[in-house]
DNA sequence: ATTTATATTGACACTTGTGTACATTCACGC
DNA sequence: GCGTGAATGTACACAAGTGTCAATATAAAT
């Protein structure tokens, strides 16, 4: 009979064996997602593997469709929410990049990093970035810019952070708030509201000094 | 008796390995780095490859130390080199993104993926990153910023780099040019006067129409 | 011609990974 | 308790990589 997939009293399933691709891309990369580590860390036999998925492709392509629906998913619709100044939607956006759920920076740069050695995820990854730069352009286009300058400031916003990500520099909380108002001061050349920060900075459990 | 390196009639060398290592990372990234398939390339055999290196081990610390002193070592000389205006400091450091003997971009993305898998490498690449930041901020400072905005708009220029280098695109010298202006206004708040950028398109053999 | 340092090779032993075939176990419905 | 399908495990065959060793080749110096 059919079974409910979680909780079923196996000690496998394909959320499981994903589950730990994932963290292992996360860690070291796609030429760490191998079978036989993950079914070490799974406690299970390398060729369980095998009933869940028909061979090492099949998983990469489910991690695939994970990223591209998590991540380019929540940045287009961030970049589309309600605002009533180009600072406030910008403030929209930077929510990605500091929700885990929204955004997962880890899982991005594993994924770009992965683009060197495979021209099929390169494409994957271009088309993502075409996508979130053409969702931002909209944005700066809602605020009264112009094509072009609405692109160009598109790019300097989505660049920073694809930047950022790939310095893969742990900073604390306290430290990246503080320098939000700057950036986002030279992203869209108005300087935000103290209302909307504030806005911005509890939805984030932040509380200034 | 002692042999100058290269054209001694022999097949290999330090060098001829050390290319090799050096293509097959930008093409697939680290774990492409194999003594096997790179024996292959050169037609030799494989354990030829242990006259010259040691282990794996030394040939992957020779290409970093490649990577270091070329792009750290020229985007700091970049930073430092004299100019009459931040615009065109500014423009010095542009330098690096257009010239291929300056700064190499797709070696520098391998490596920064190649941290991803291994702590050390990780390592090396914060430094890099830290040294190239503190060097940009330097340079805001000599003309007249405050610490606190040099360095953040020292991390917008070094970050929309990166940021770019990891998208990986492949734009042409003509559209890149045409954004150069408006990108050098954002980061420095300055228009660029017209002579300062006619010297930069000559210098990259650009003429714009 | 002989030596010598430099370079190349094949054979060996080992490790880690893949995927298939077949047998086994387990939880549940009857 | 018995069967059934879902899940797991064992055994096999194979591929690609690492590094060591002893044997051999090559160019040049004497």
């Amino acid at each position: 009979m059919e079974q409910a997939t979680s909780d079923s009293g196996w000690r496998g399933s394909q959320e499981g064996w994903l589950e730990a691709a994932y963290d292992s891309l996360l860690e070291s990369g796609v030429d760490s997602v191998k079978i036989l580590p993950l079914a070490k860390r799974l406690n299970l036999s390398r060729t369980s593997f095998y009933w869940f998925f028909k061979d090492r492709e099949e998983l990469l392509g489910a991690l695939i469709t994970r990223w591209r629906e998590k991540n380019t998913g929540n940045l287009v619709r961030q970049s589309e929410a309600y605002a009533e100044s180009l600072a406030e939607a910008m403030l929209n956006v930077f929510d990605c990049w500091l929700n885990k759920d929204l955004f997962d920076s880890q899982f991005e740069f594993a994924v770009r990093s992965w683009a060197l050695q495979s021209p099929e995820i390169l494409a994957e990854v271009q088309e993502a970035d075409r996508v979130r730069v053409e969702a931002l352009g909209r944005m700066f286009m809602r605020f009264g810019y112009e094509e072009g300058p609405a692109d160009v400031r598109a790019r300097t916003t989505y660049l920073v952070q694809i930047g950022y990500i790939s310095m893969q520099s742990r900073e604390d909380l306290a430290l990246r708030m503080k320098r939000i108002p700057e950036y986002i001061a030279i992203y869209t050349g108005q300087i935000p509201q103290q209302r909307e920060l504030d806005r911005f900075f509890a939805r984030h459990g932040y509380k200034p000094e």
